[in-house]
DNA sequence: GTGAAAGCGCTAACAT
DNA sequence: ATGTTAGCGCTTTCAC
């Protein structure tokens, strides 16, 4: 016997209180911490039978009493897109940091998948819903449960009458832009974004705008494909068909940016030699790209706590939109030297 | 007002029971199906109620009564891991067409954390238990909360006593090491793996000897680094130093050699001319490489629906291993052809 | 400081 | 075919 069987029956709270010899109102006062007092010995005693009958409170007979059940729903495009993966992991770390646990669920990108997770998450009983994905940033936001406190992540515009916490897209954009253009001097800088439908597309494309019209260069060409890295490659044969190839492209997620390159490689053309490439989101993989990219890194740790301490707000979370900064960080595929 | 306000309070059986001038017994029969038979005129007097009402079962009192929640919980090292975000995407899908949710957790691969995650999720009421990590490969297994039905998922090796589903890991190694060594002529194969403790490693690193000794060649130079990119990297230093360097490198995840080929691509080393370099596990990054990577691809599809099918099996999950085949996935960083 | 007891909302015997 | 009802295990008010 390698370790103290556990029994195979969970024990009770009434078990445990029969064991130490008290009533289940007292076990679950001590578990609870409150909200009644214990004498101290008998707190101790109850202590000893939860440690030796190996009591764990059942968590949907707490959650059918409390009405909550300390676990958070999160509604994502895709695990597998890897900027949000690094999203879904803060979300979890700052969970786990309250004690909460997260319930995650891709929508596949389809809007139709994402509205039905809307309405089946919450059906698990998941005390609010951390929703970061196309539909959300929609005009209106898509219905989620009523009275189930629900903040939009990674919403680069505030979401009518919602709680909203994203990056401040815009300044993010017209960092790695700037970049291109005040230090490489670059005059024609490309887009490379995804579908227009979607309005977080806007924010960083405004960014590119701005930064361009604050240097008087013209916009380059626009190029709108998926949000992923297929998409982004599937961009390149649009940006070199053009009348004038742009010198600089800023693709508007690291994916997308990933796509470009390896499209641009394929079609022999050099990165930053030839044309220089910037990206946005700062994910892991865009330090080992070939050349390593130019990014704007997002504040995914603080977006993740600040989206959790709006949800844990007493009262529930409260419309606005907060927004963070992103930072420049800044590798090879700009033309910056190593 | 844009849309039918549902009431802010969720309506209960009962009320959706006198709304159909029927019993909650009834209600109930409807809503799950059974156990009884209900007239059909009379259920769809109750699917008026429920959809008039915007009626939902309160998922904690049914999980409080079945004693099951619909949740399935999944432990992994990272989220962020990109392999792990693809194998995530596999279970979270193959939940989803079984009507469960999954609650994931990442250890950050630490022993500890994992061991803990192995009893918070248990508390969180799931149905069952996922386990895809270095701990669940130990011998003997952590203790899993007794009676929760758990099975091991990407578990090269049979793991004592449980349930587990993983990749043909050596089978999977030979083909890669195989093709080095047959299609190109290769005679000495560096290997980067992980950590010797982890059992994982042993799998790969067998069918990578197995390769080797089919071909009559010797084992080339050995390194064991972190599972993830930054591993790979460091890897380089230990495989440029040697006395003589291989002409050949097996990483034994995509991450590894993901870090591989940035660290060979910094030390001005060219992949394949300079020394060719294979992976192992297959995920998207790896088609965006420069060069692609020529890897194995693990079947993680498969091993989700494997895995779930094992938990969901009346009776619980059995004891055995099961195994799945990989597939080689030739692209440039061998040394073959684009 | 502690105990008794009333439910939370649902399901499934068991009755009718 | 439908209704009645007894809990699932927990928390917490109210009484002592």
């Amino acid at each position: 016997m390698p370790q103290t069987e556990e029994p195979a029956r969970r024990a009770t709270a009434a078990e445990v209180a029969r064991r130490a010899g008290v009533s289940p109102a007292v076990v679950s006062y001590v578990v609870n911490g409150g909200p009644r007092n214990v004498a101290p010995e008998t707190a101790a005693r109850v202590r000893d039978a939860v440690r030796d009958l190996g009591y764990r409170p059942n968590r949907a007979a707490r959650a059918l009493r409390r009405g909550s059940t300390g676990i958070v729903g999160l509604v994502i495009p895709r695990v597998a897109n890897p900027f949000m993966a690094e999203l879904s992991e803060a979300v979890q770390d700052a969970a786990a940091r309250r004690g909460l646990a997260v319930l995650a669920a891709g929508s596949g990108n389809e809007p139709d998948v994402e509205r039905e997770l809307l309405q089946t998450l919450p059906r698990h009983g998941v005390d609010g819903l951390l929703v970061a994905t196309v539909l959300g940033h929609a005009d209106p936001p898509p219905g989620t449960a009523p009275g189930l406190p629900t903040v939009y992540l990674n919403a680069p515009f505030p979401v009518g009458g919602r709680c909203a916490v994203g990056p401040d897209a815009t300044q993010g954009a017209r960092l790695v832009v700037e970049h291109l253009l005040a230090v490489h001097g670059h005059r024609s800088v490309a887009l490379v974004t995804g579908e227009s439908g979607a309005r977080r597309a806007g924010a960083r494309e405004l960014g590119w705008q701005q930064a361009l019209a604050a240097h008087d260069a013209a916009p380059g060409p626009v190029v709108r494909v998926g949000w992923d890295r297929p998409g982004g490659s599937a961009a390149v044969v649009a940006l070199l068909a053009g009348p004038q190839r742009p010198t600089a492209v800023f693709a508007t997620s690291d994916a997308q940016a990933l796509g470009v390159l390896h499209g641009l490689r394929a079609a022999g053309v050099r990165v930053p030699e030839d044309v220089a490439l910037v990206g946005f989101d700062g994910i892991e993989e865009a330090a080992y790209a070939a050349p390593p990219l130019t990014t704007a890194h997002q504040p995914v740790t603080a977006m993740a706590e600040a989206a959790l301490d709006a949800l844990e707000r007493p009262g529930g979370p409260v419309e606005g939109h907060q927004v963070l900064g992103l930072d420049l960080v800044v590798r090879e595929s700009c033309g910056c030297p190593a």
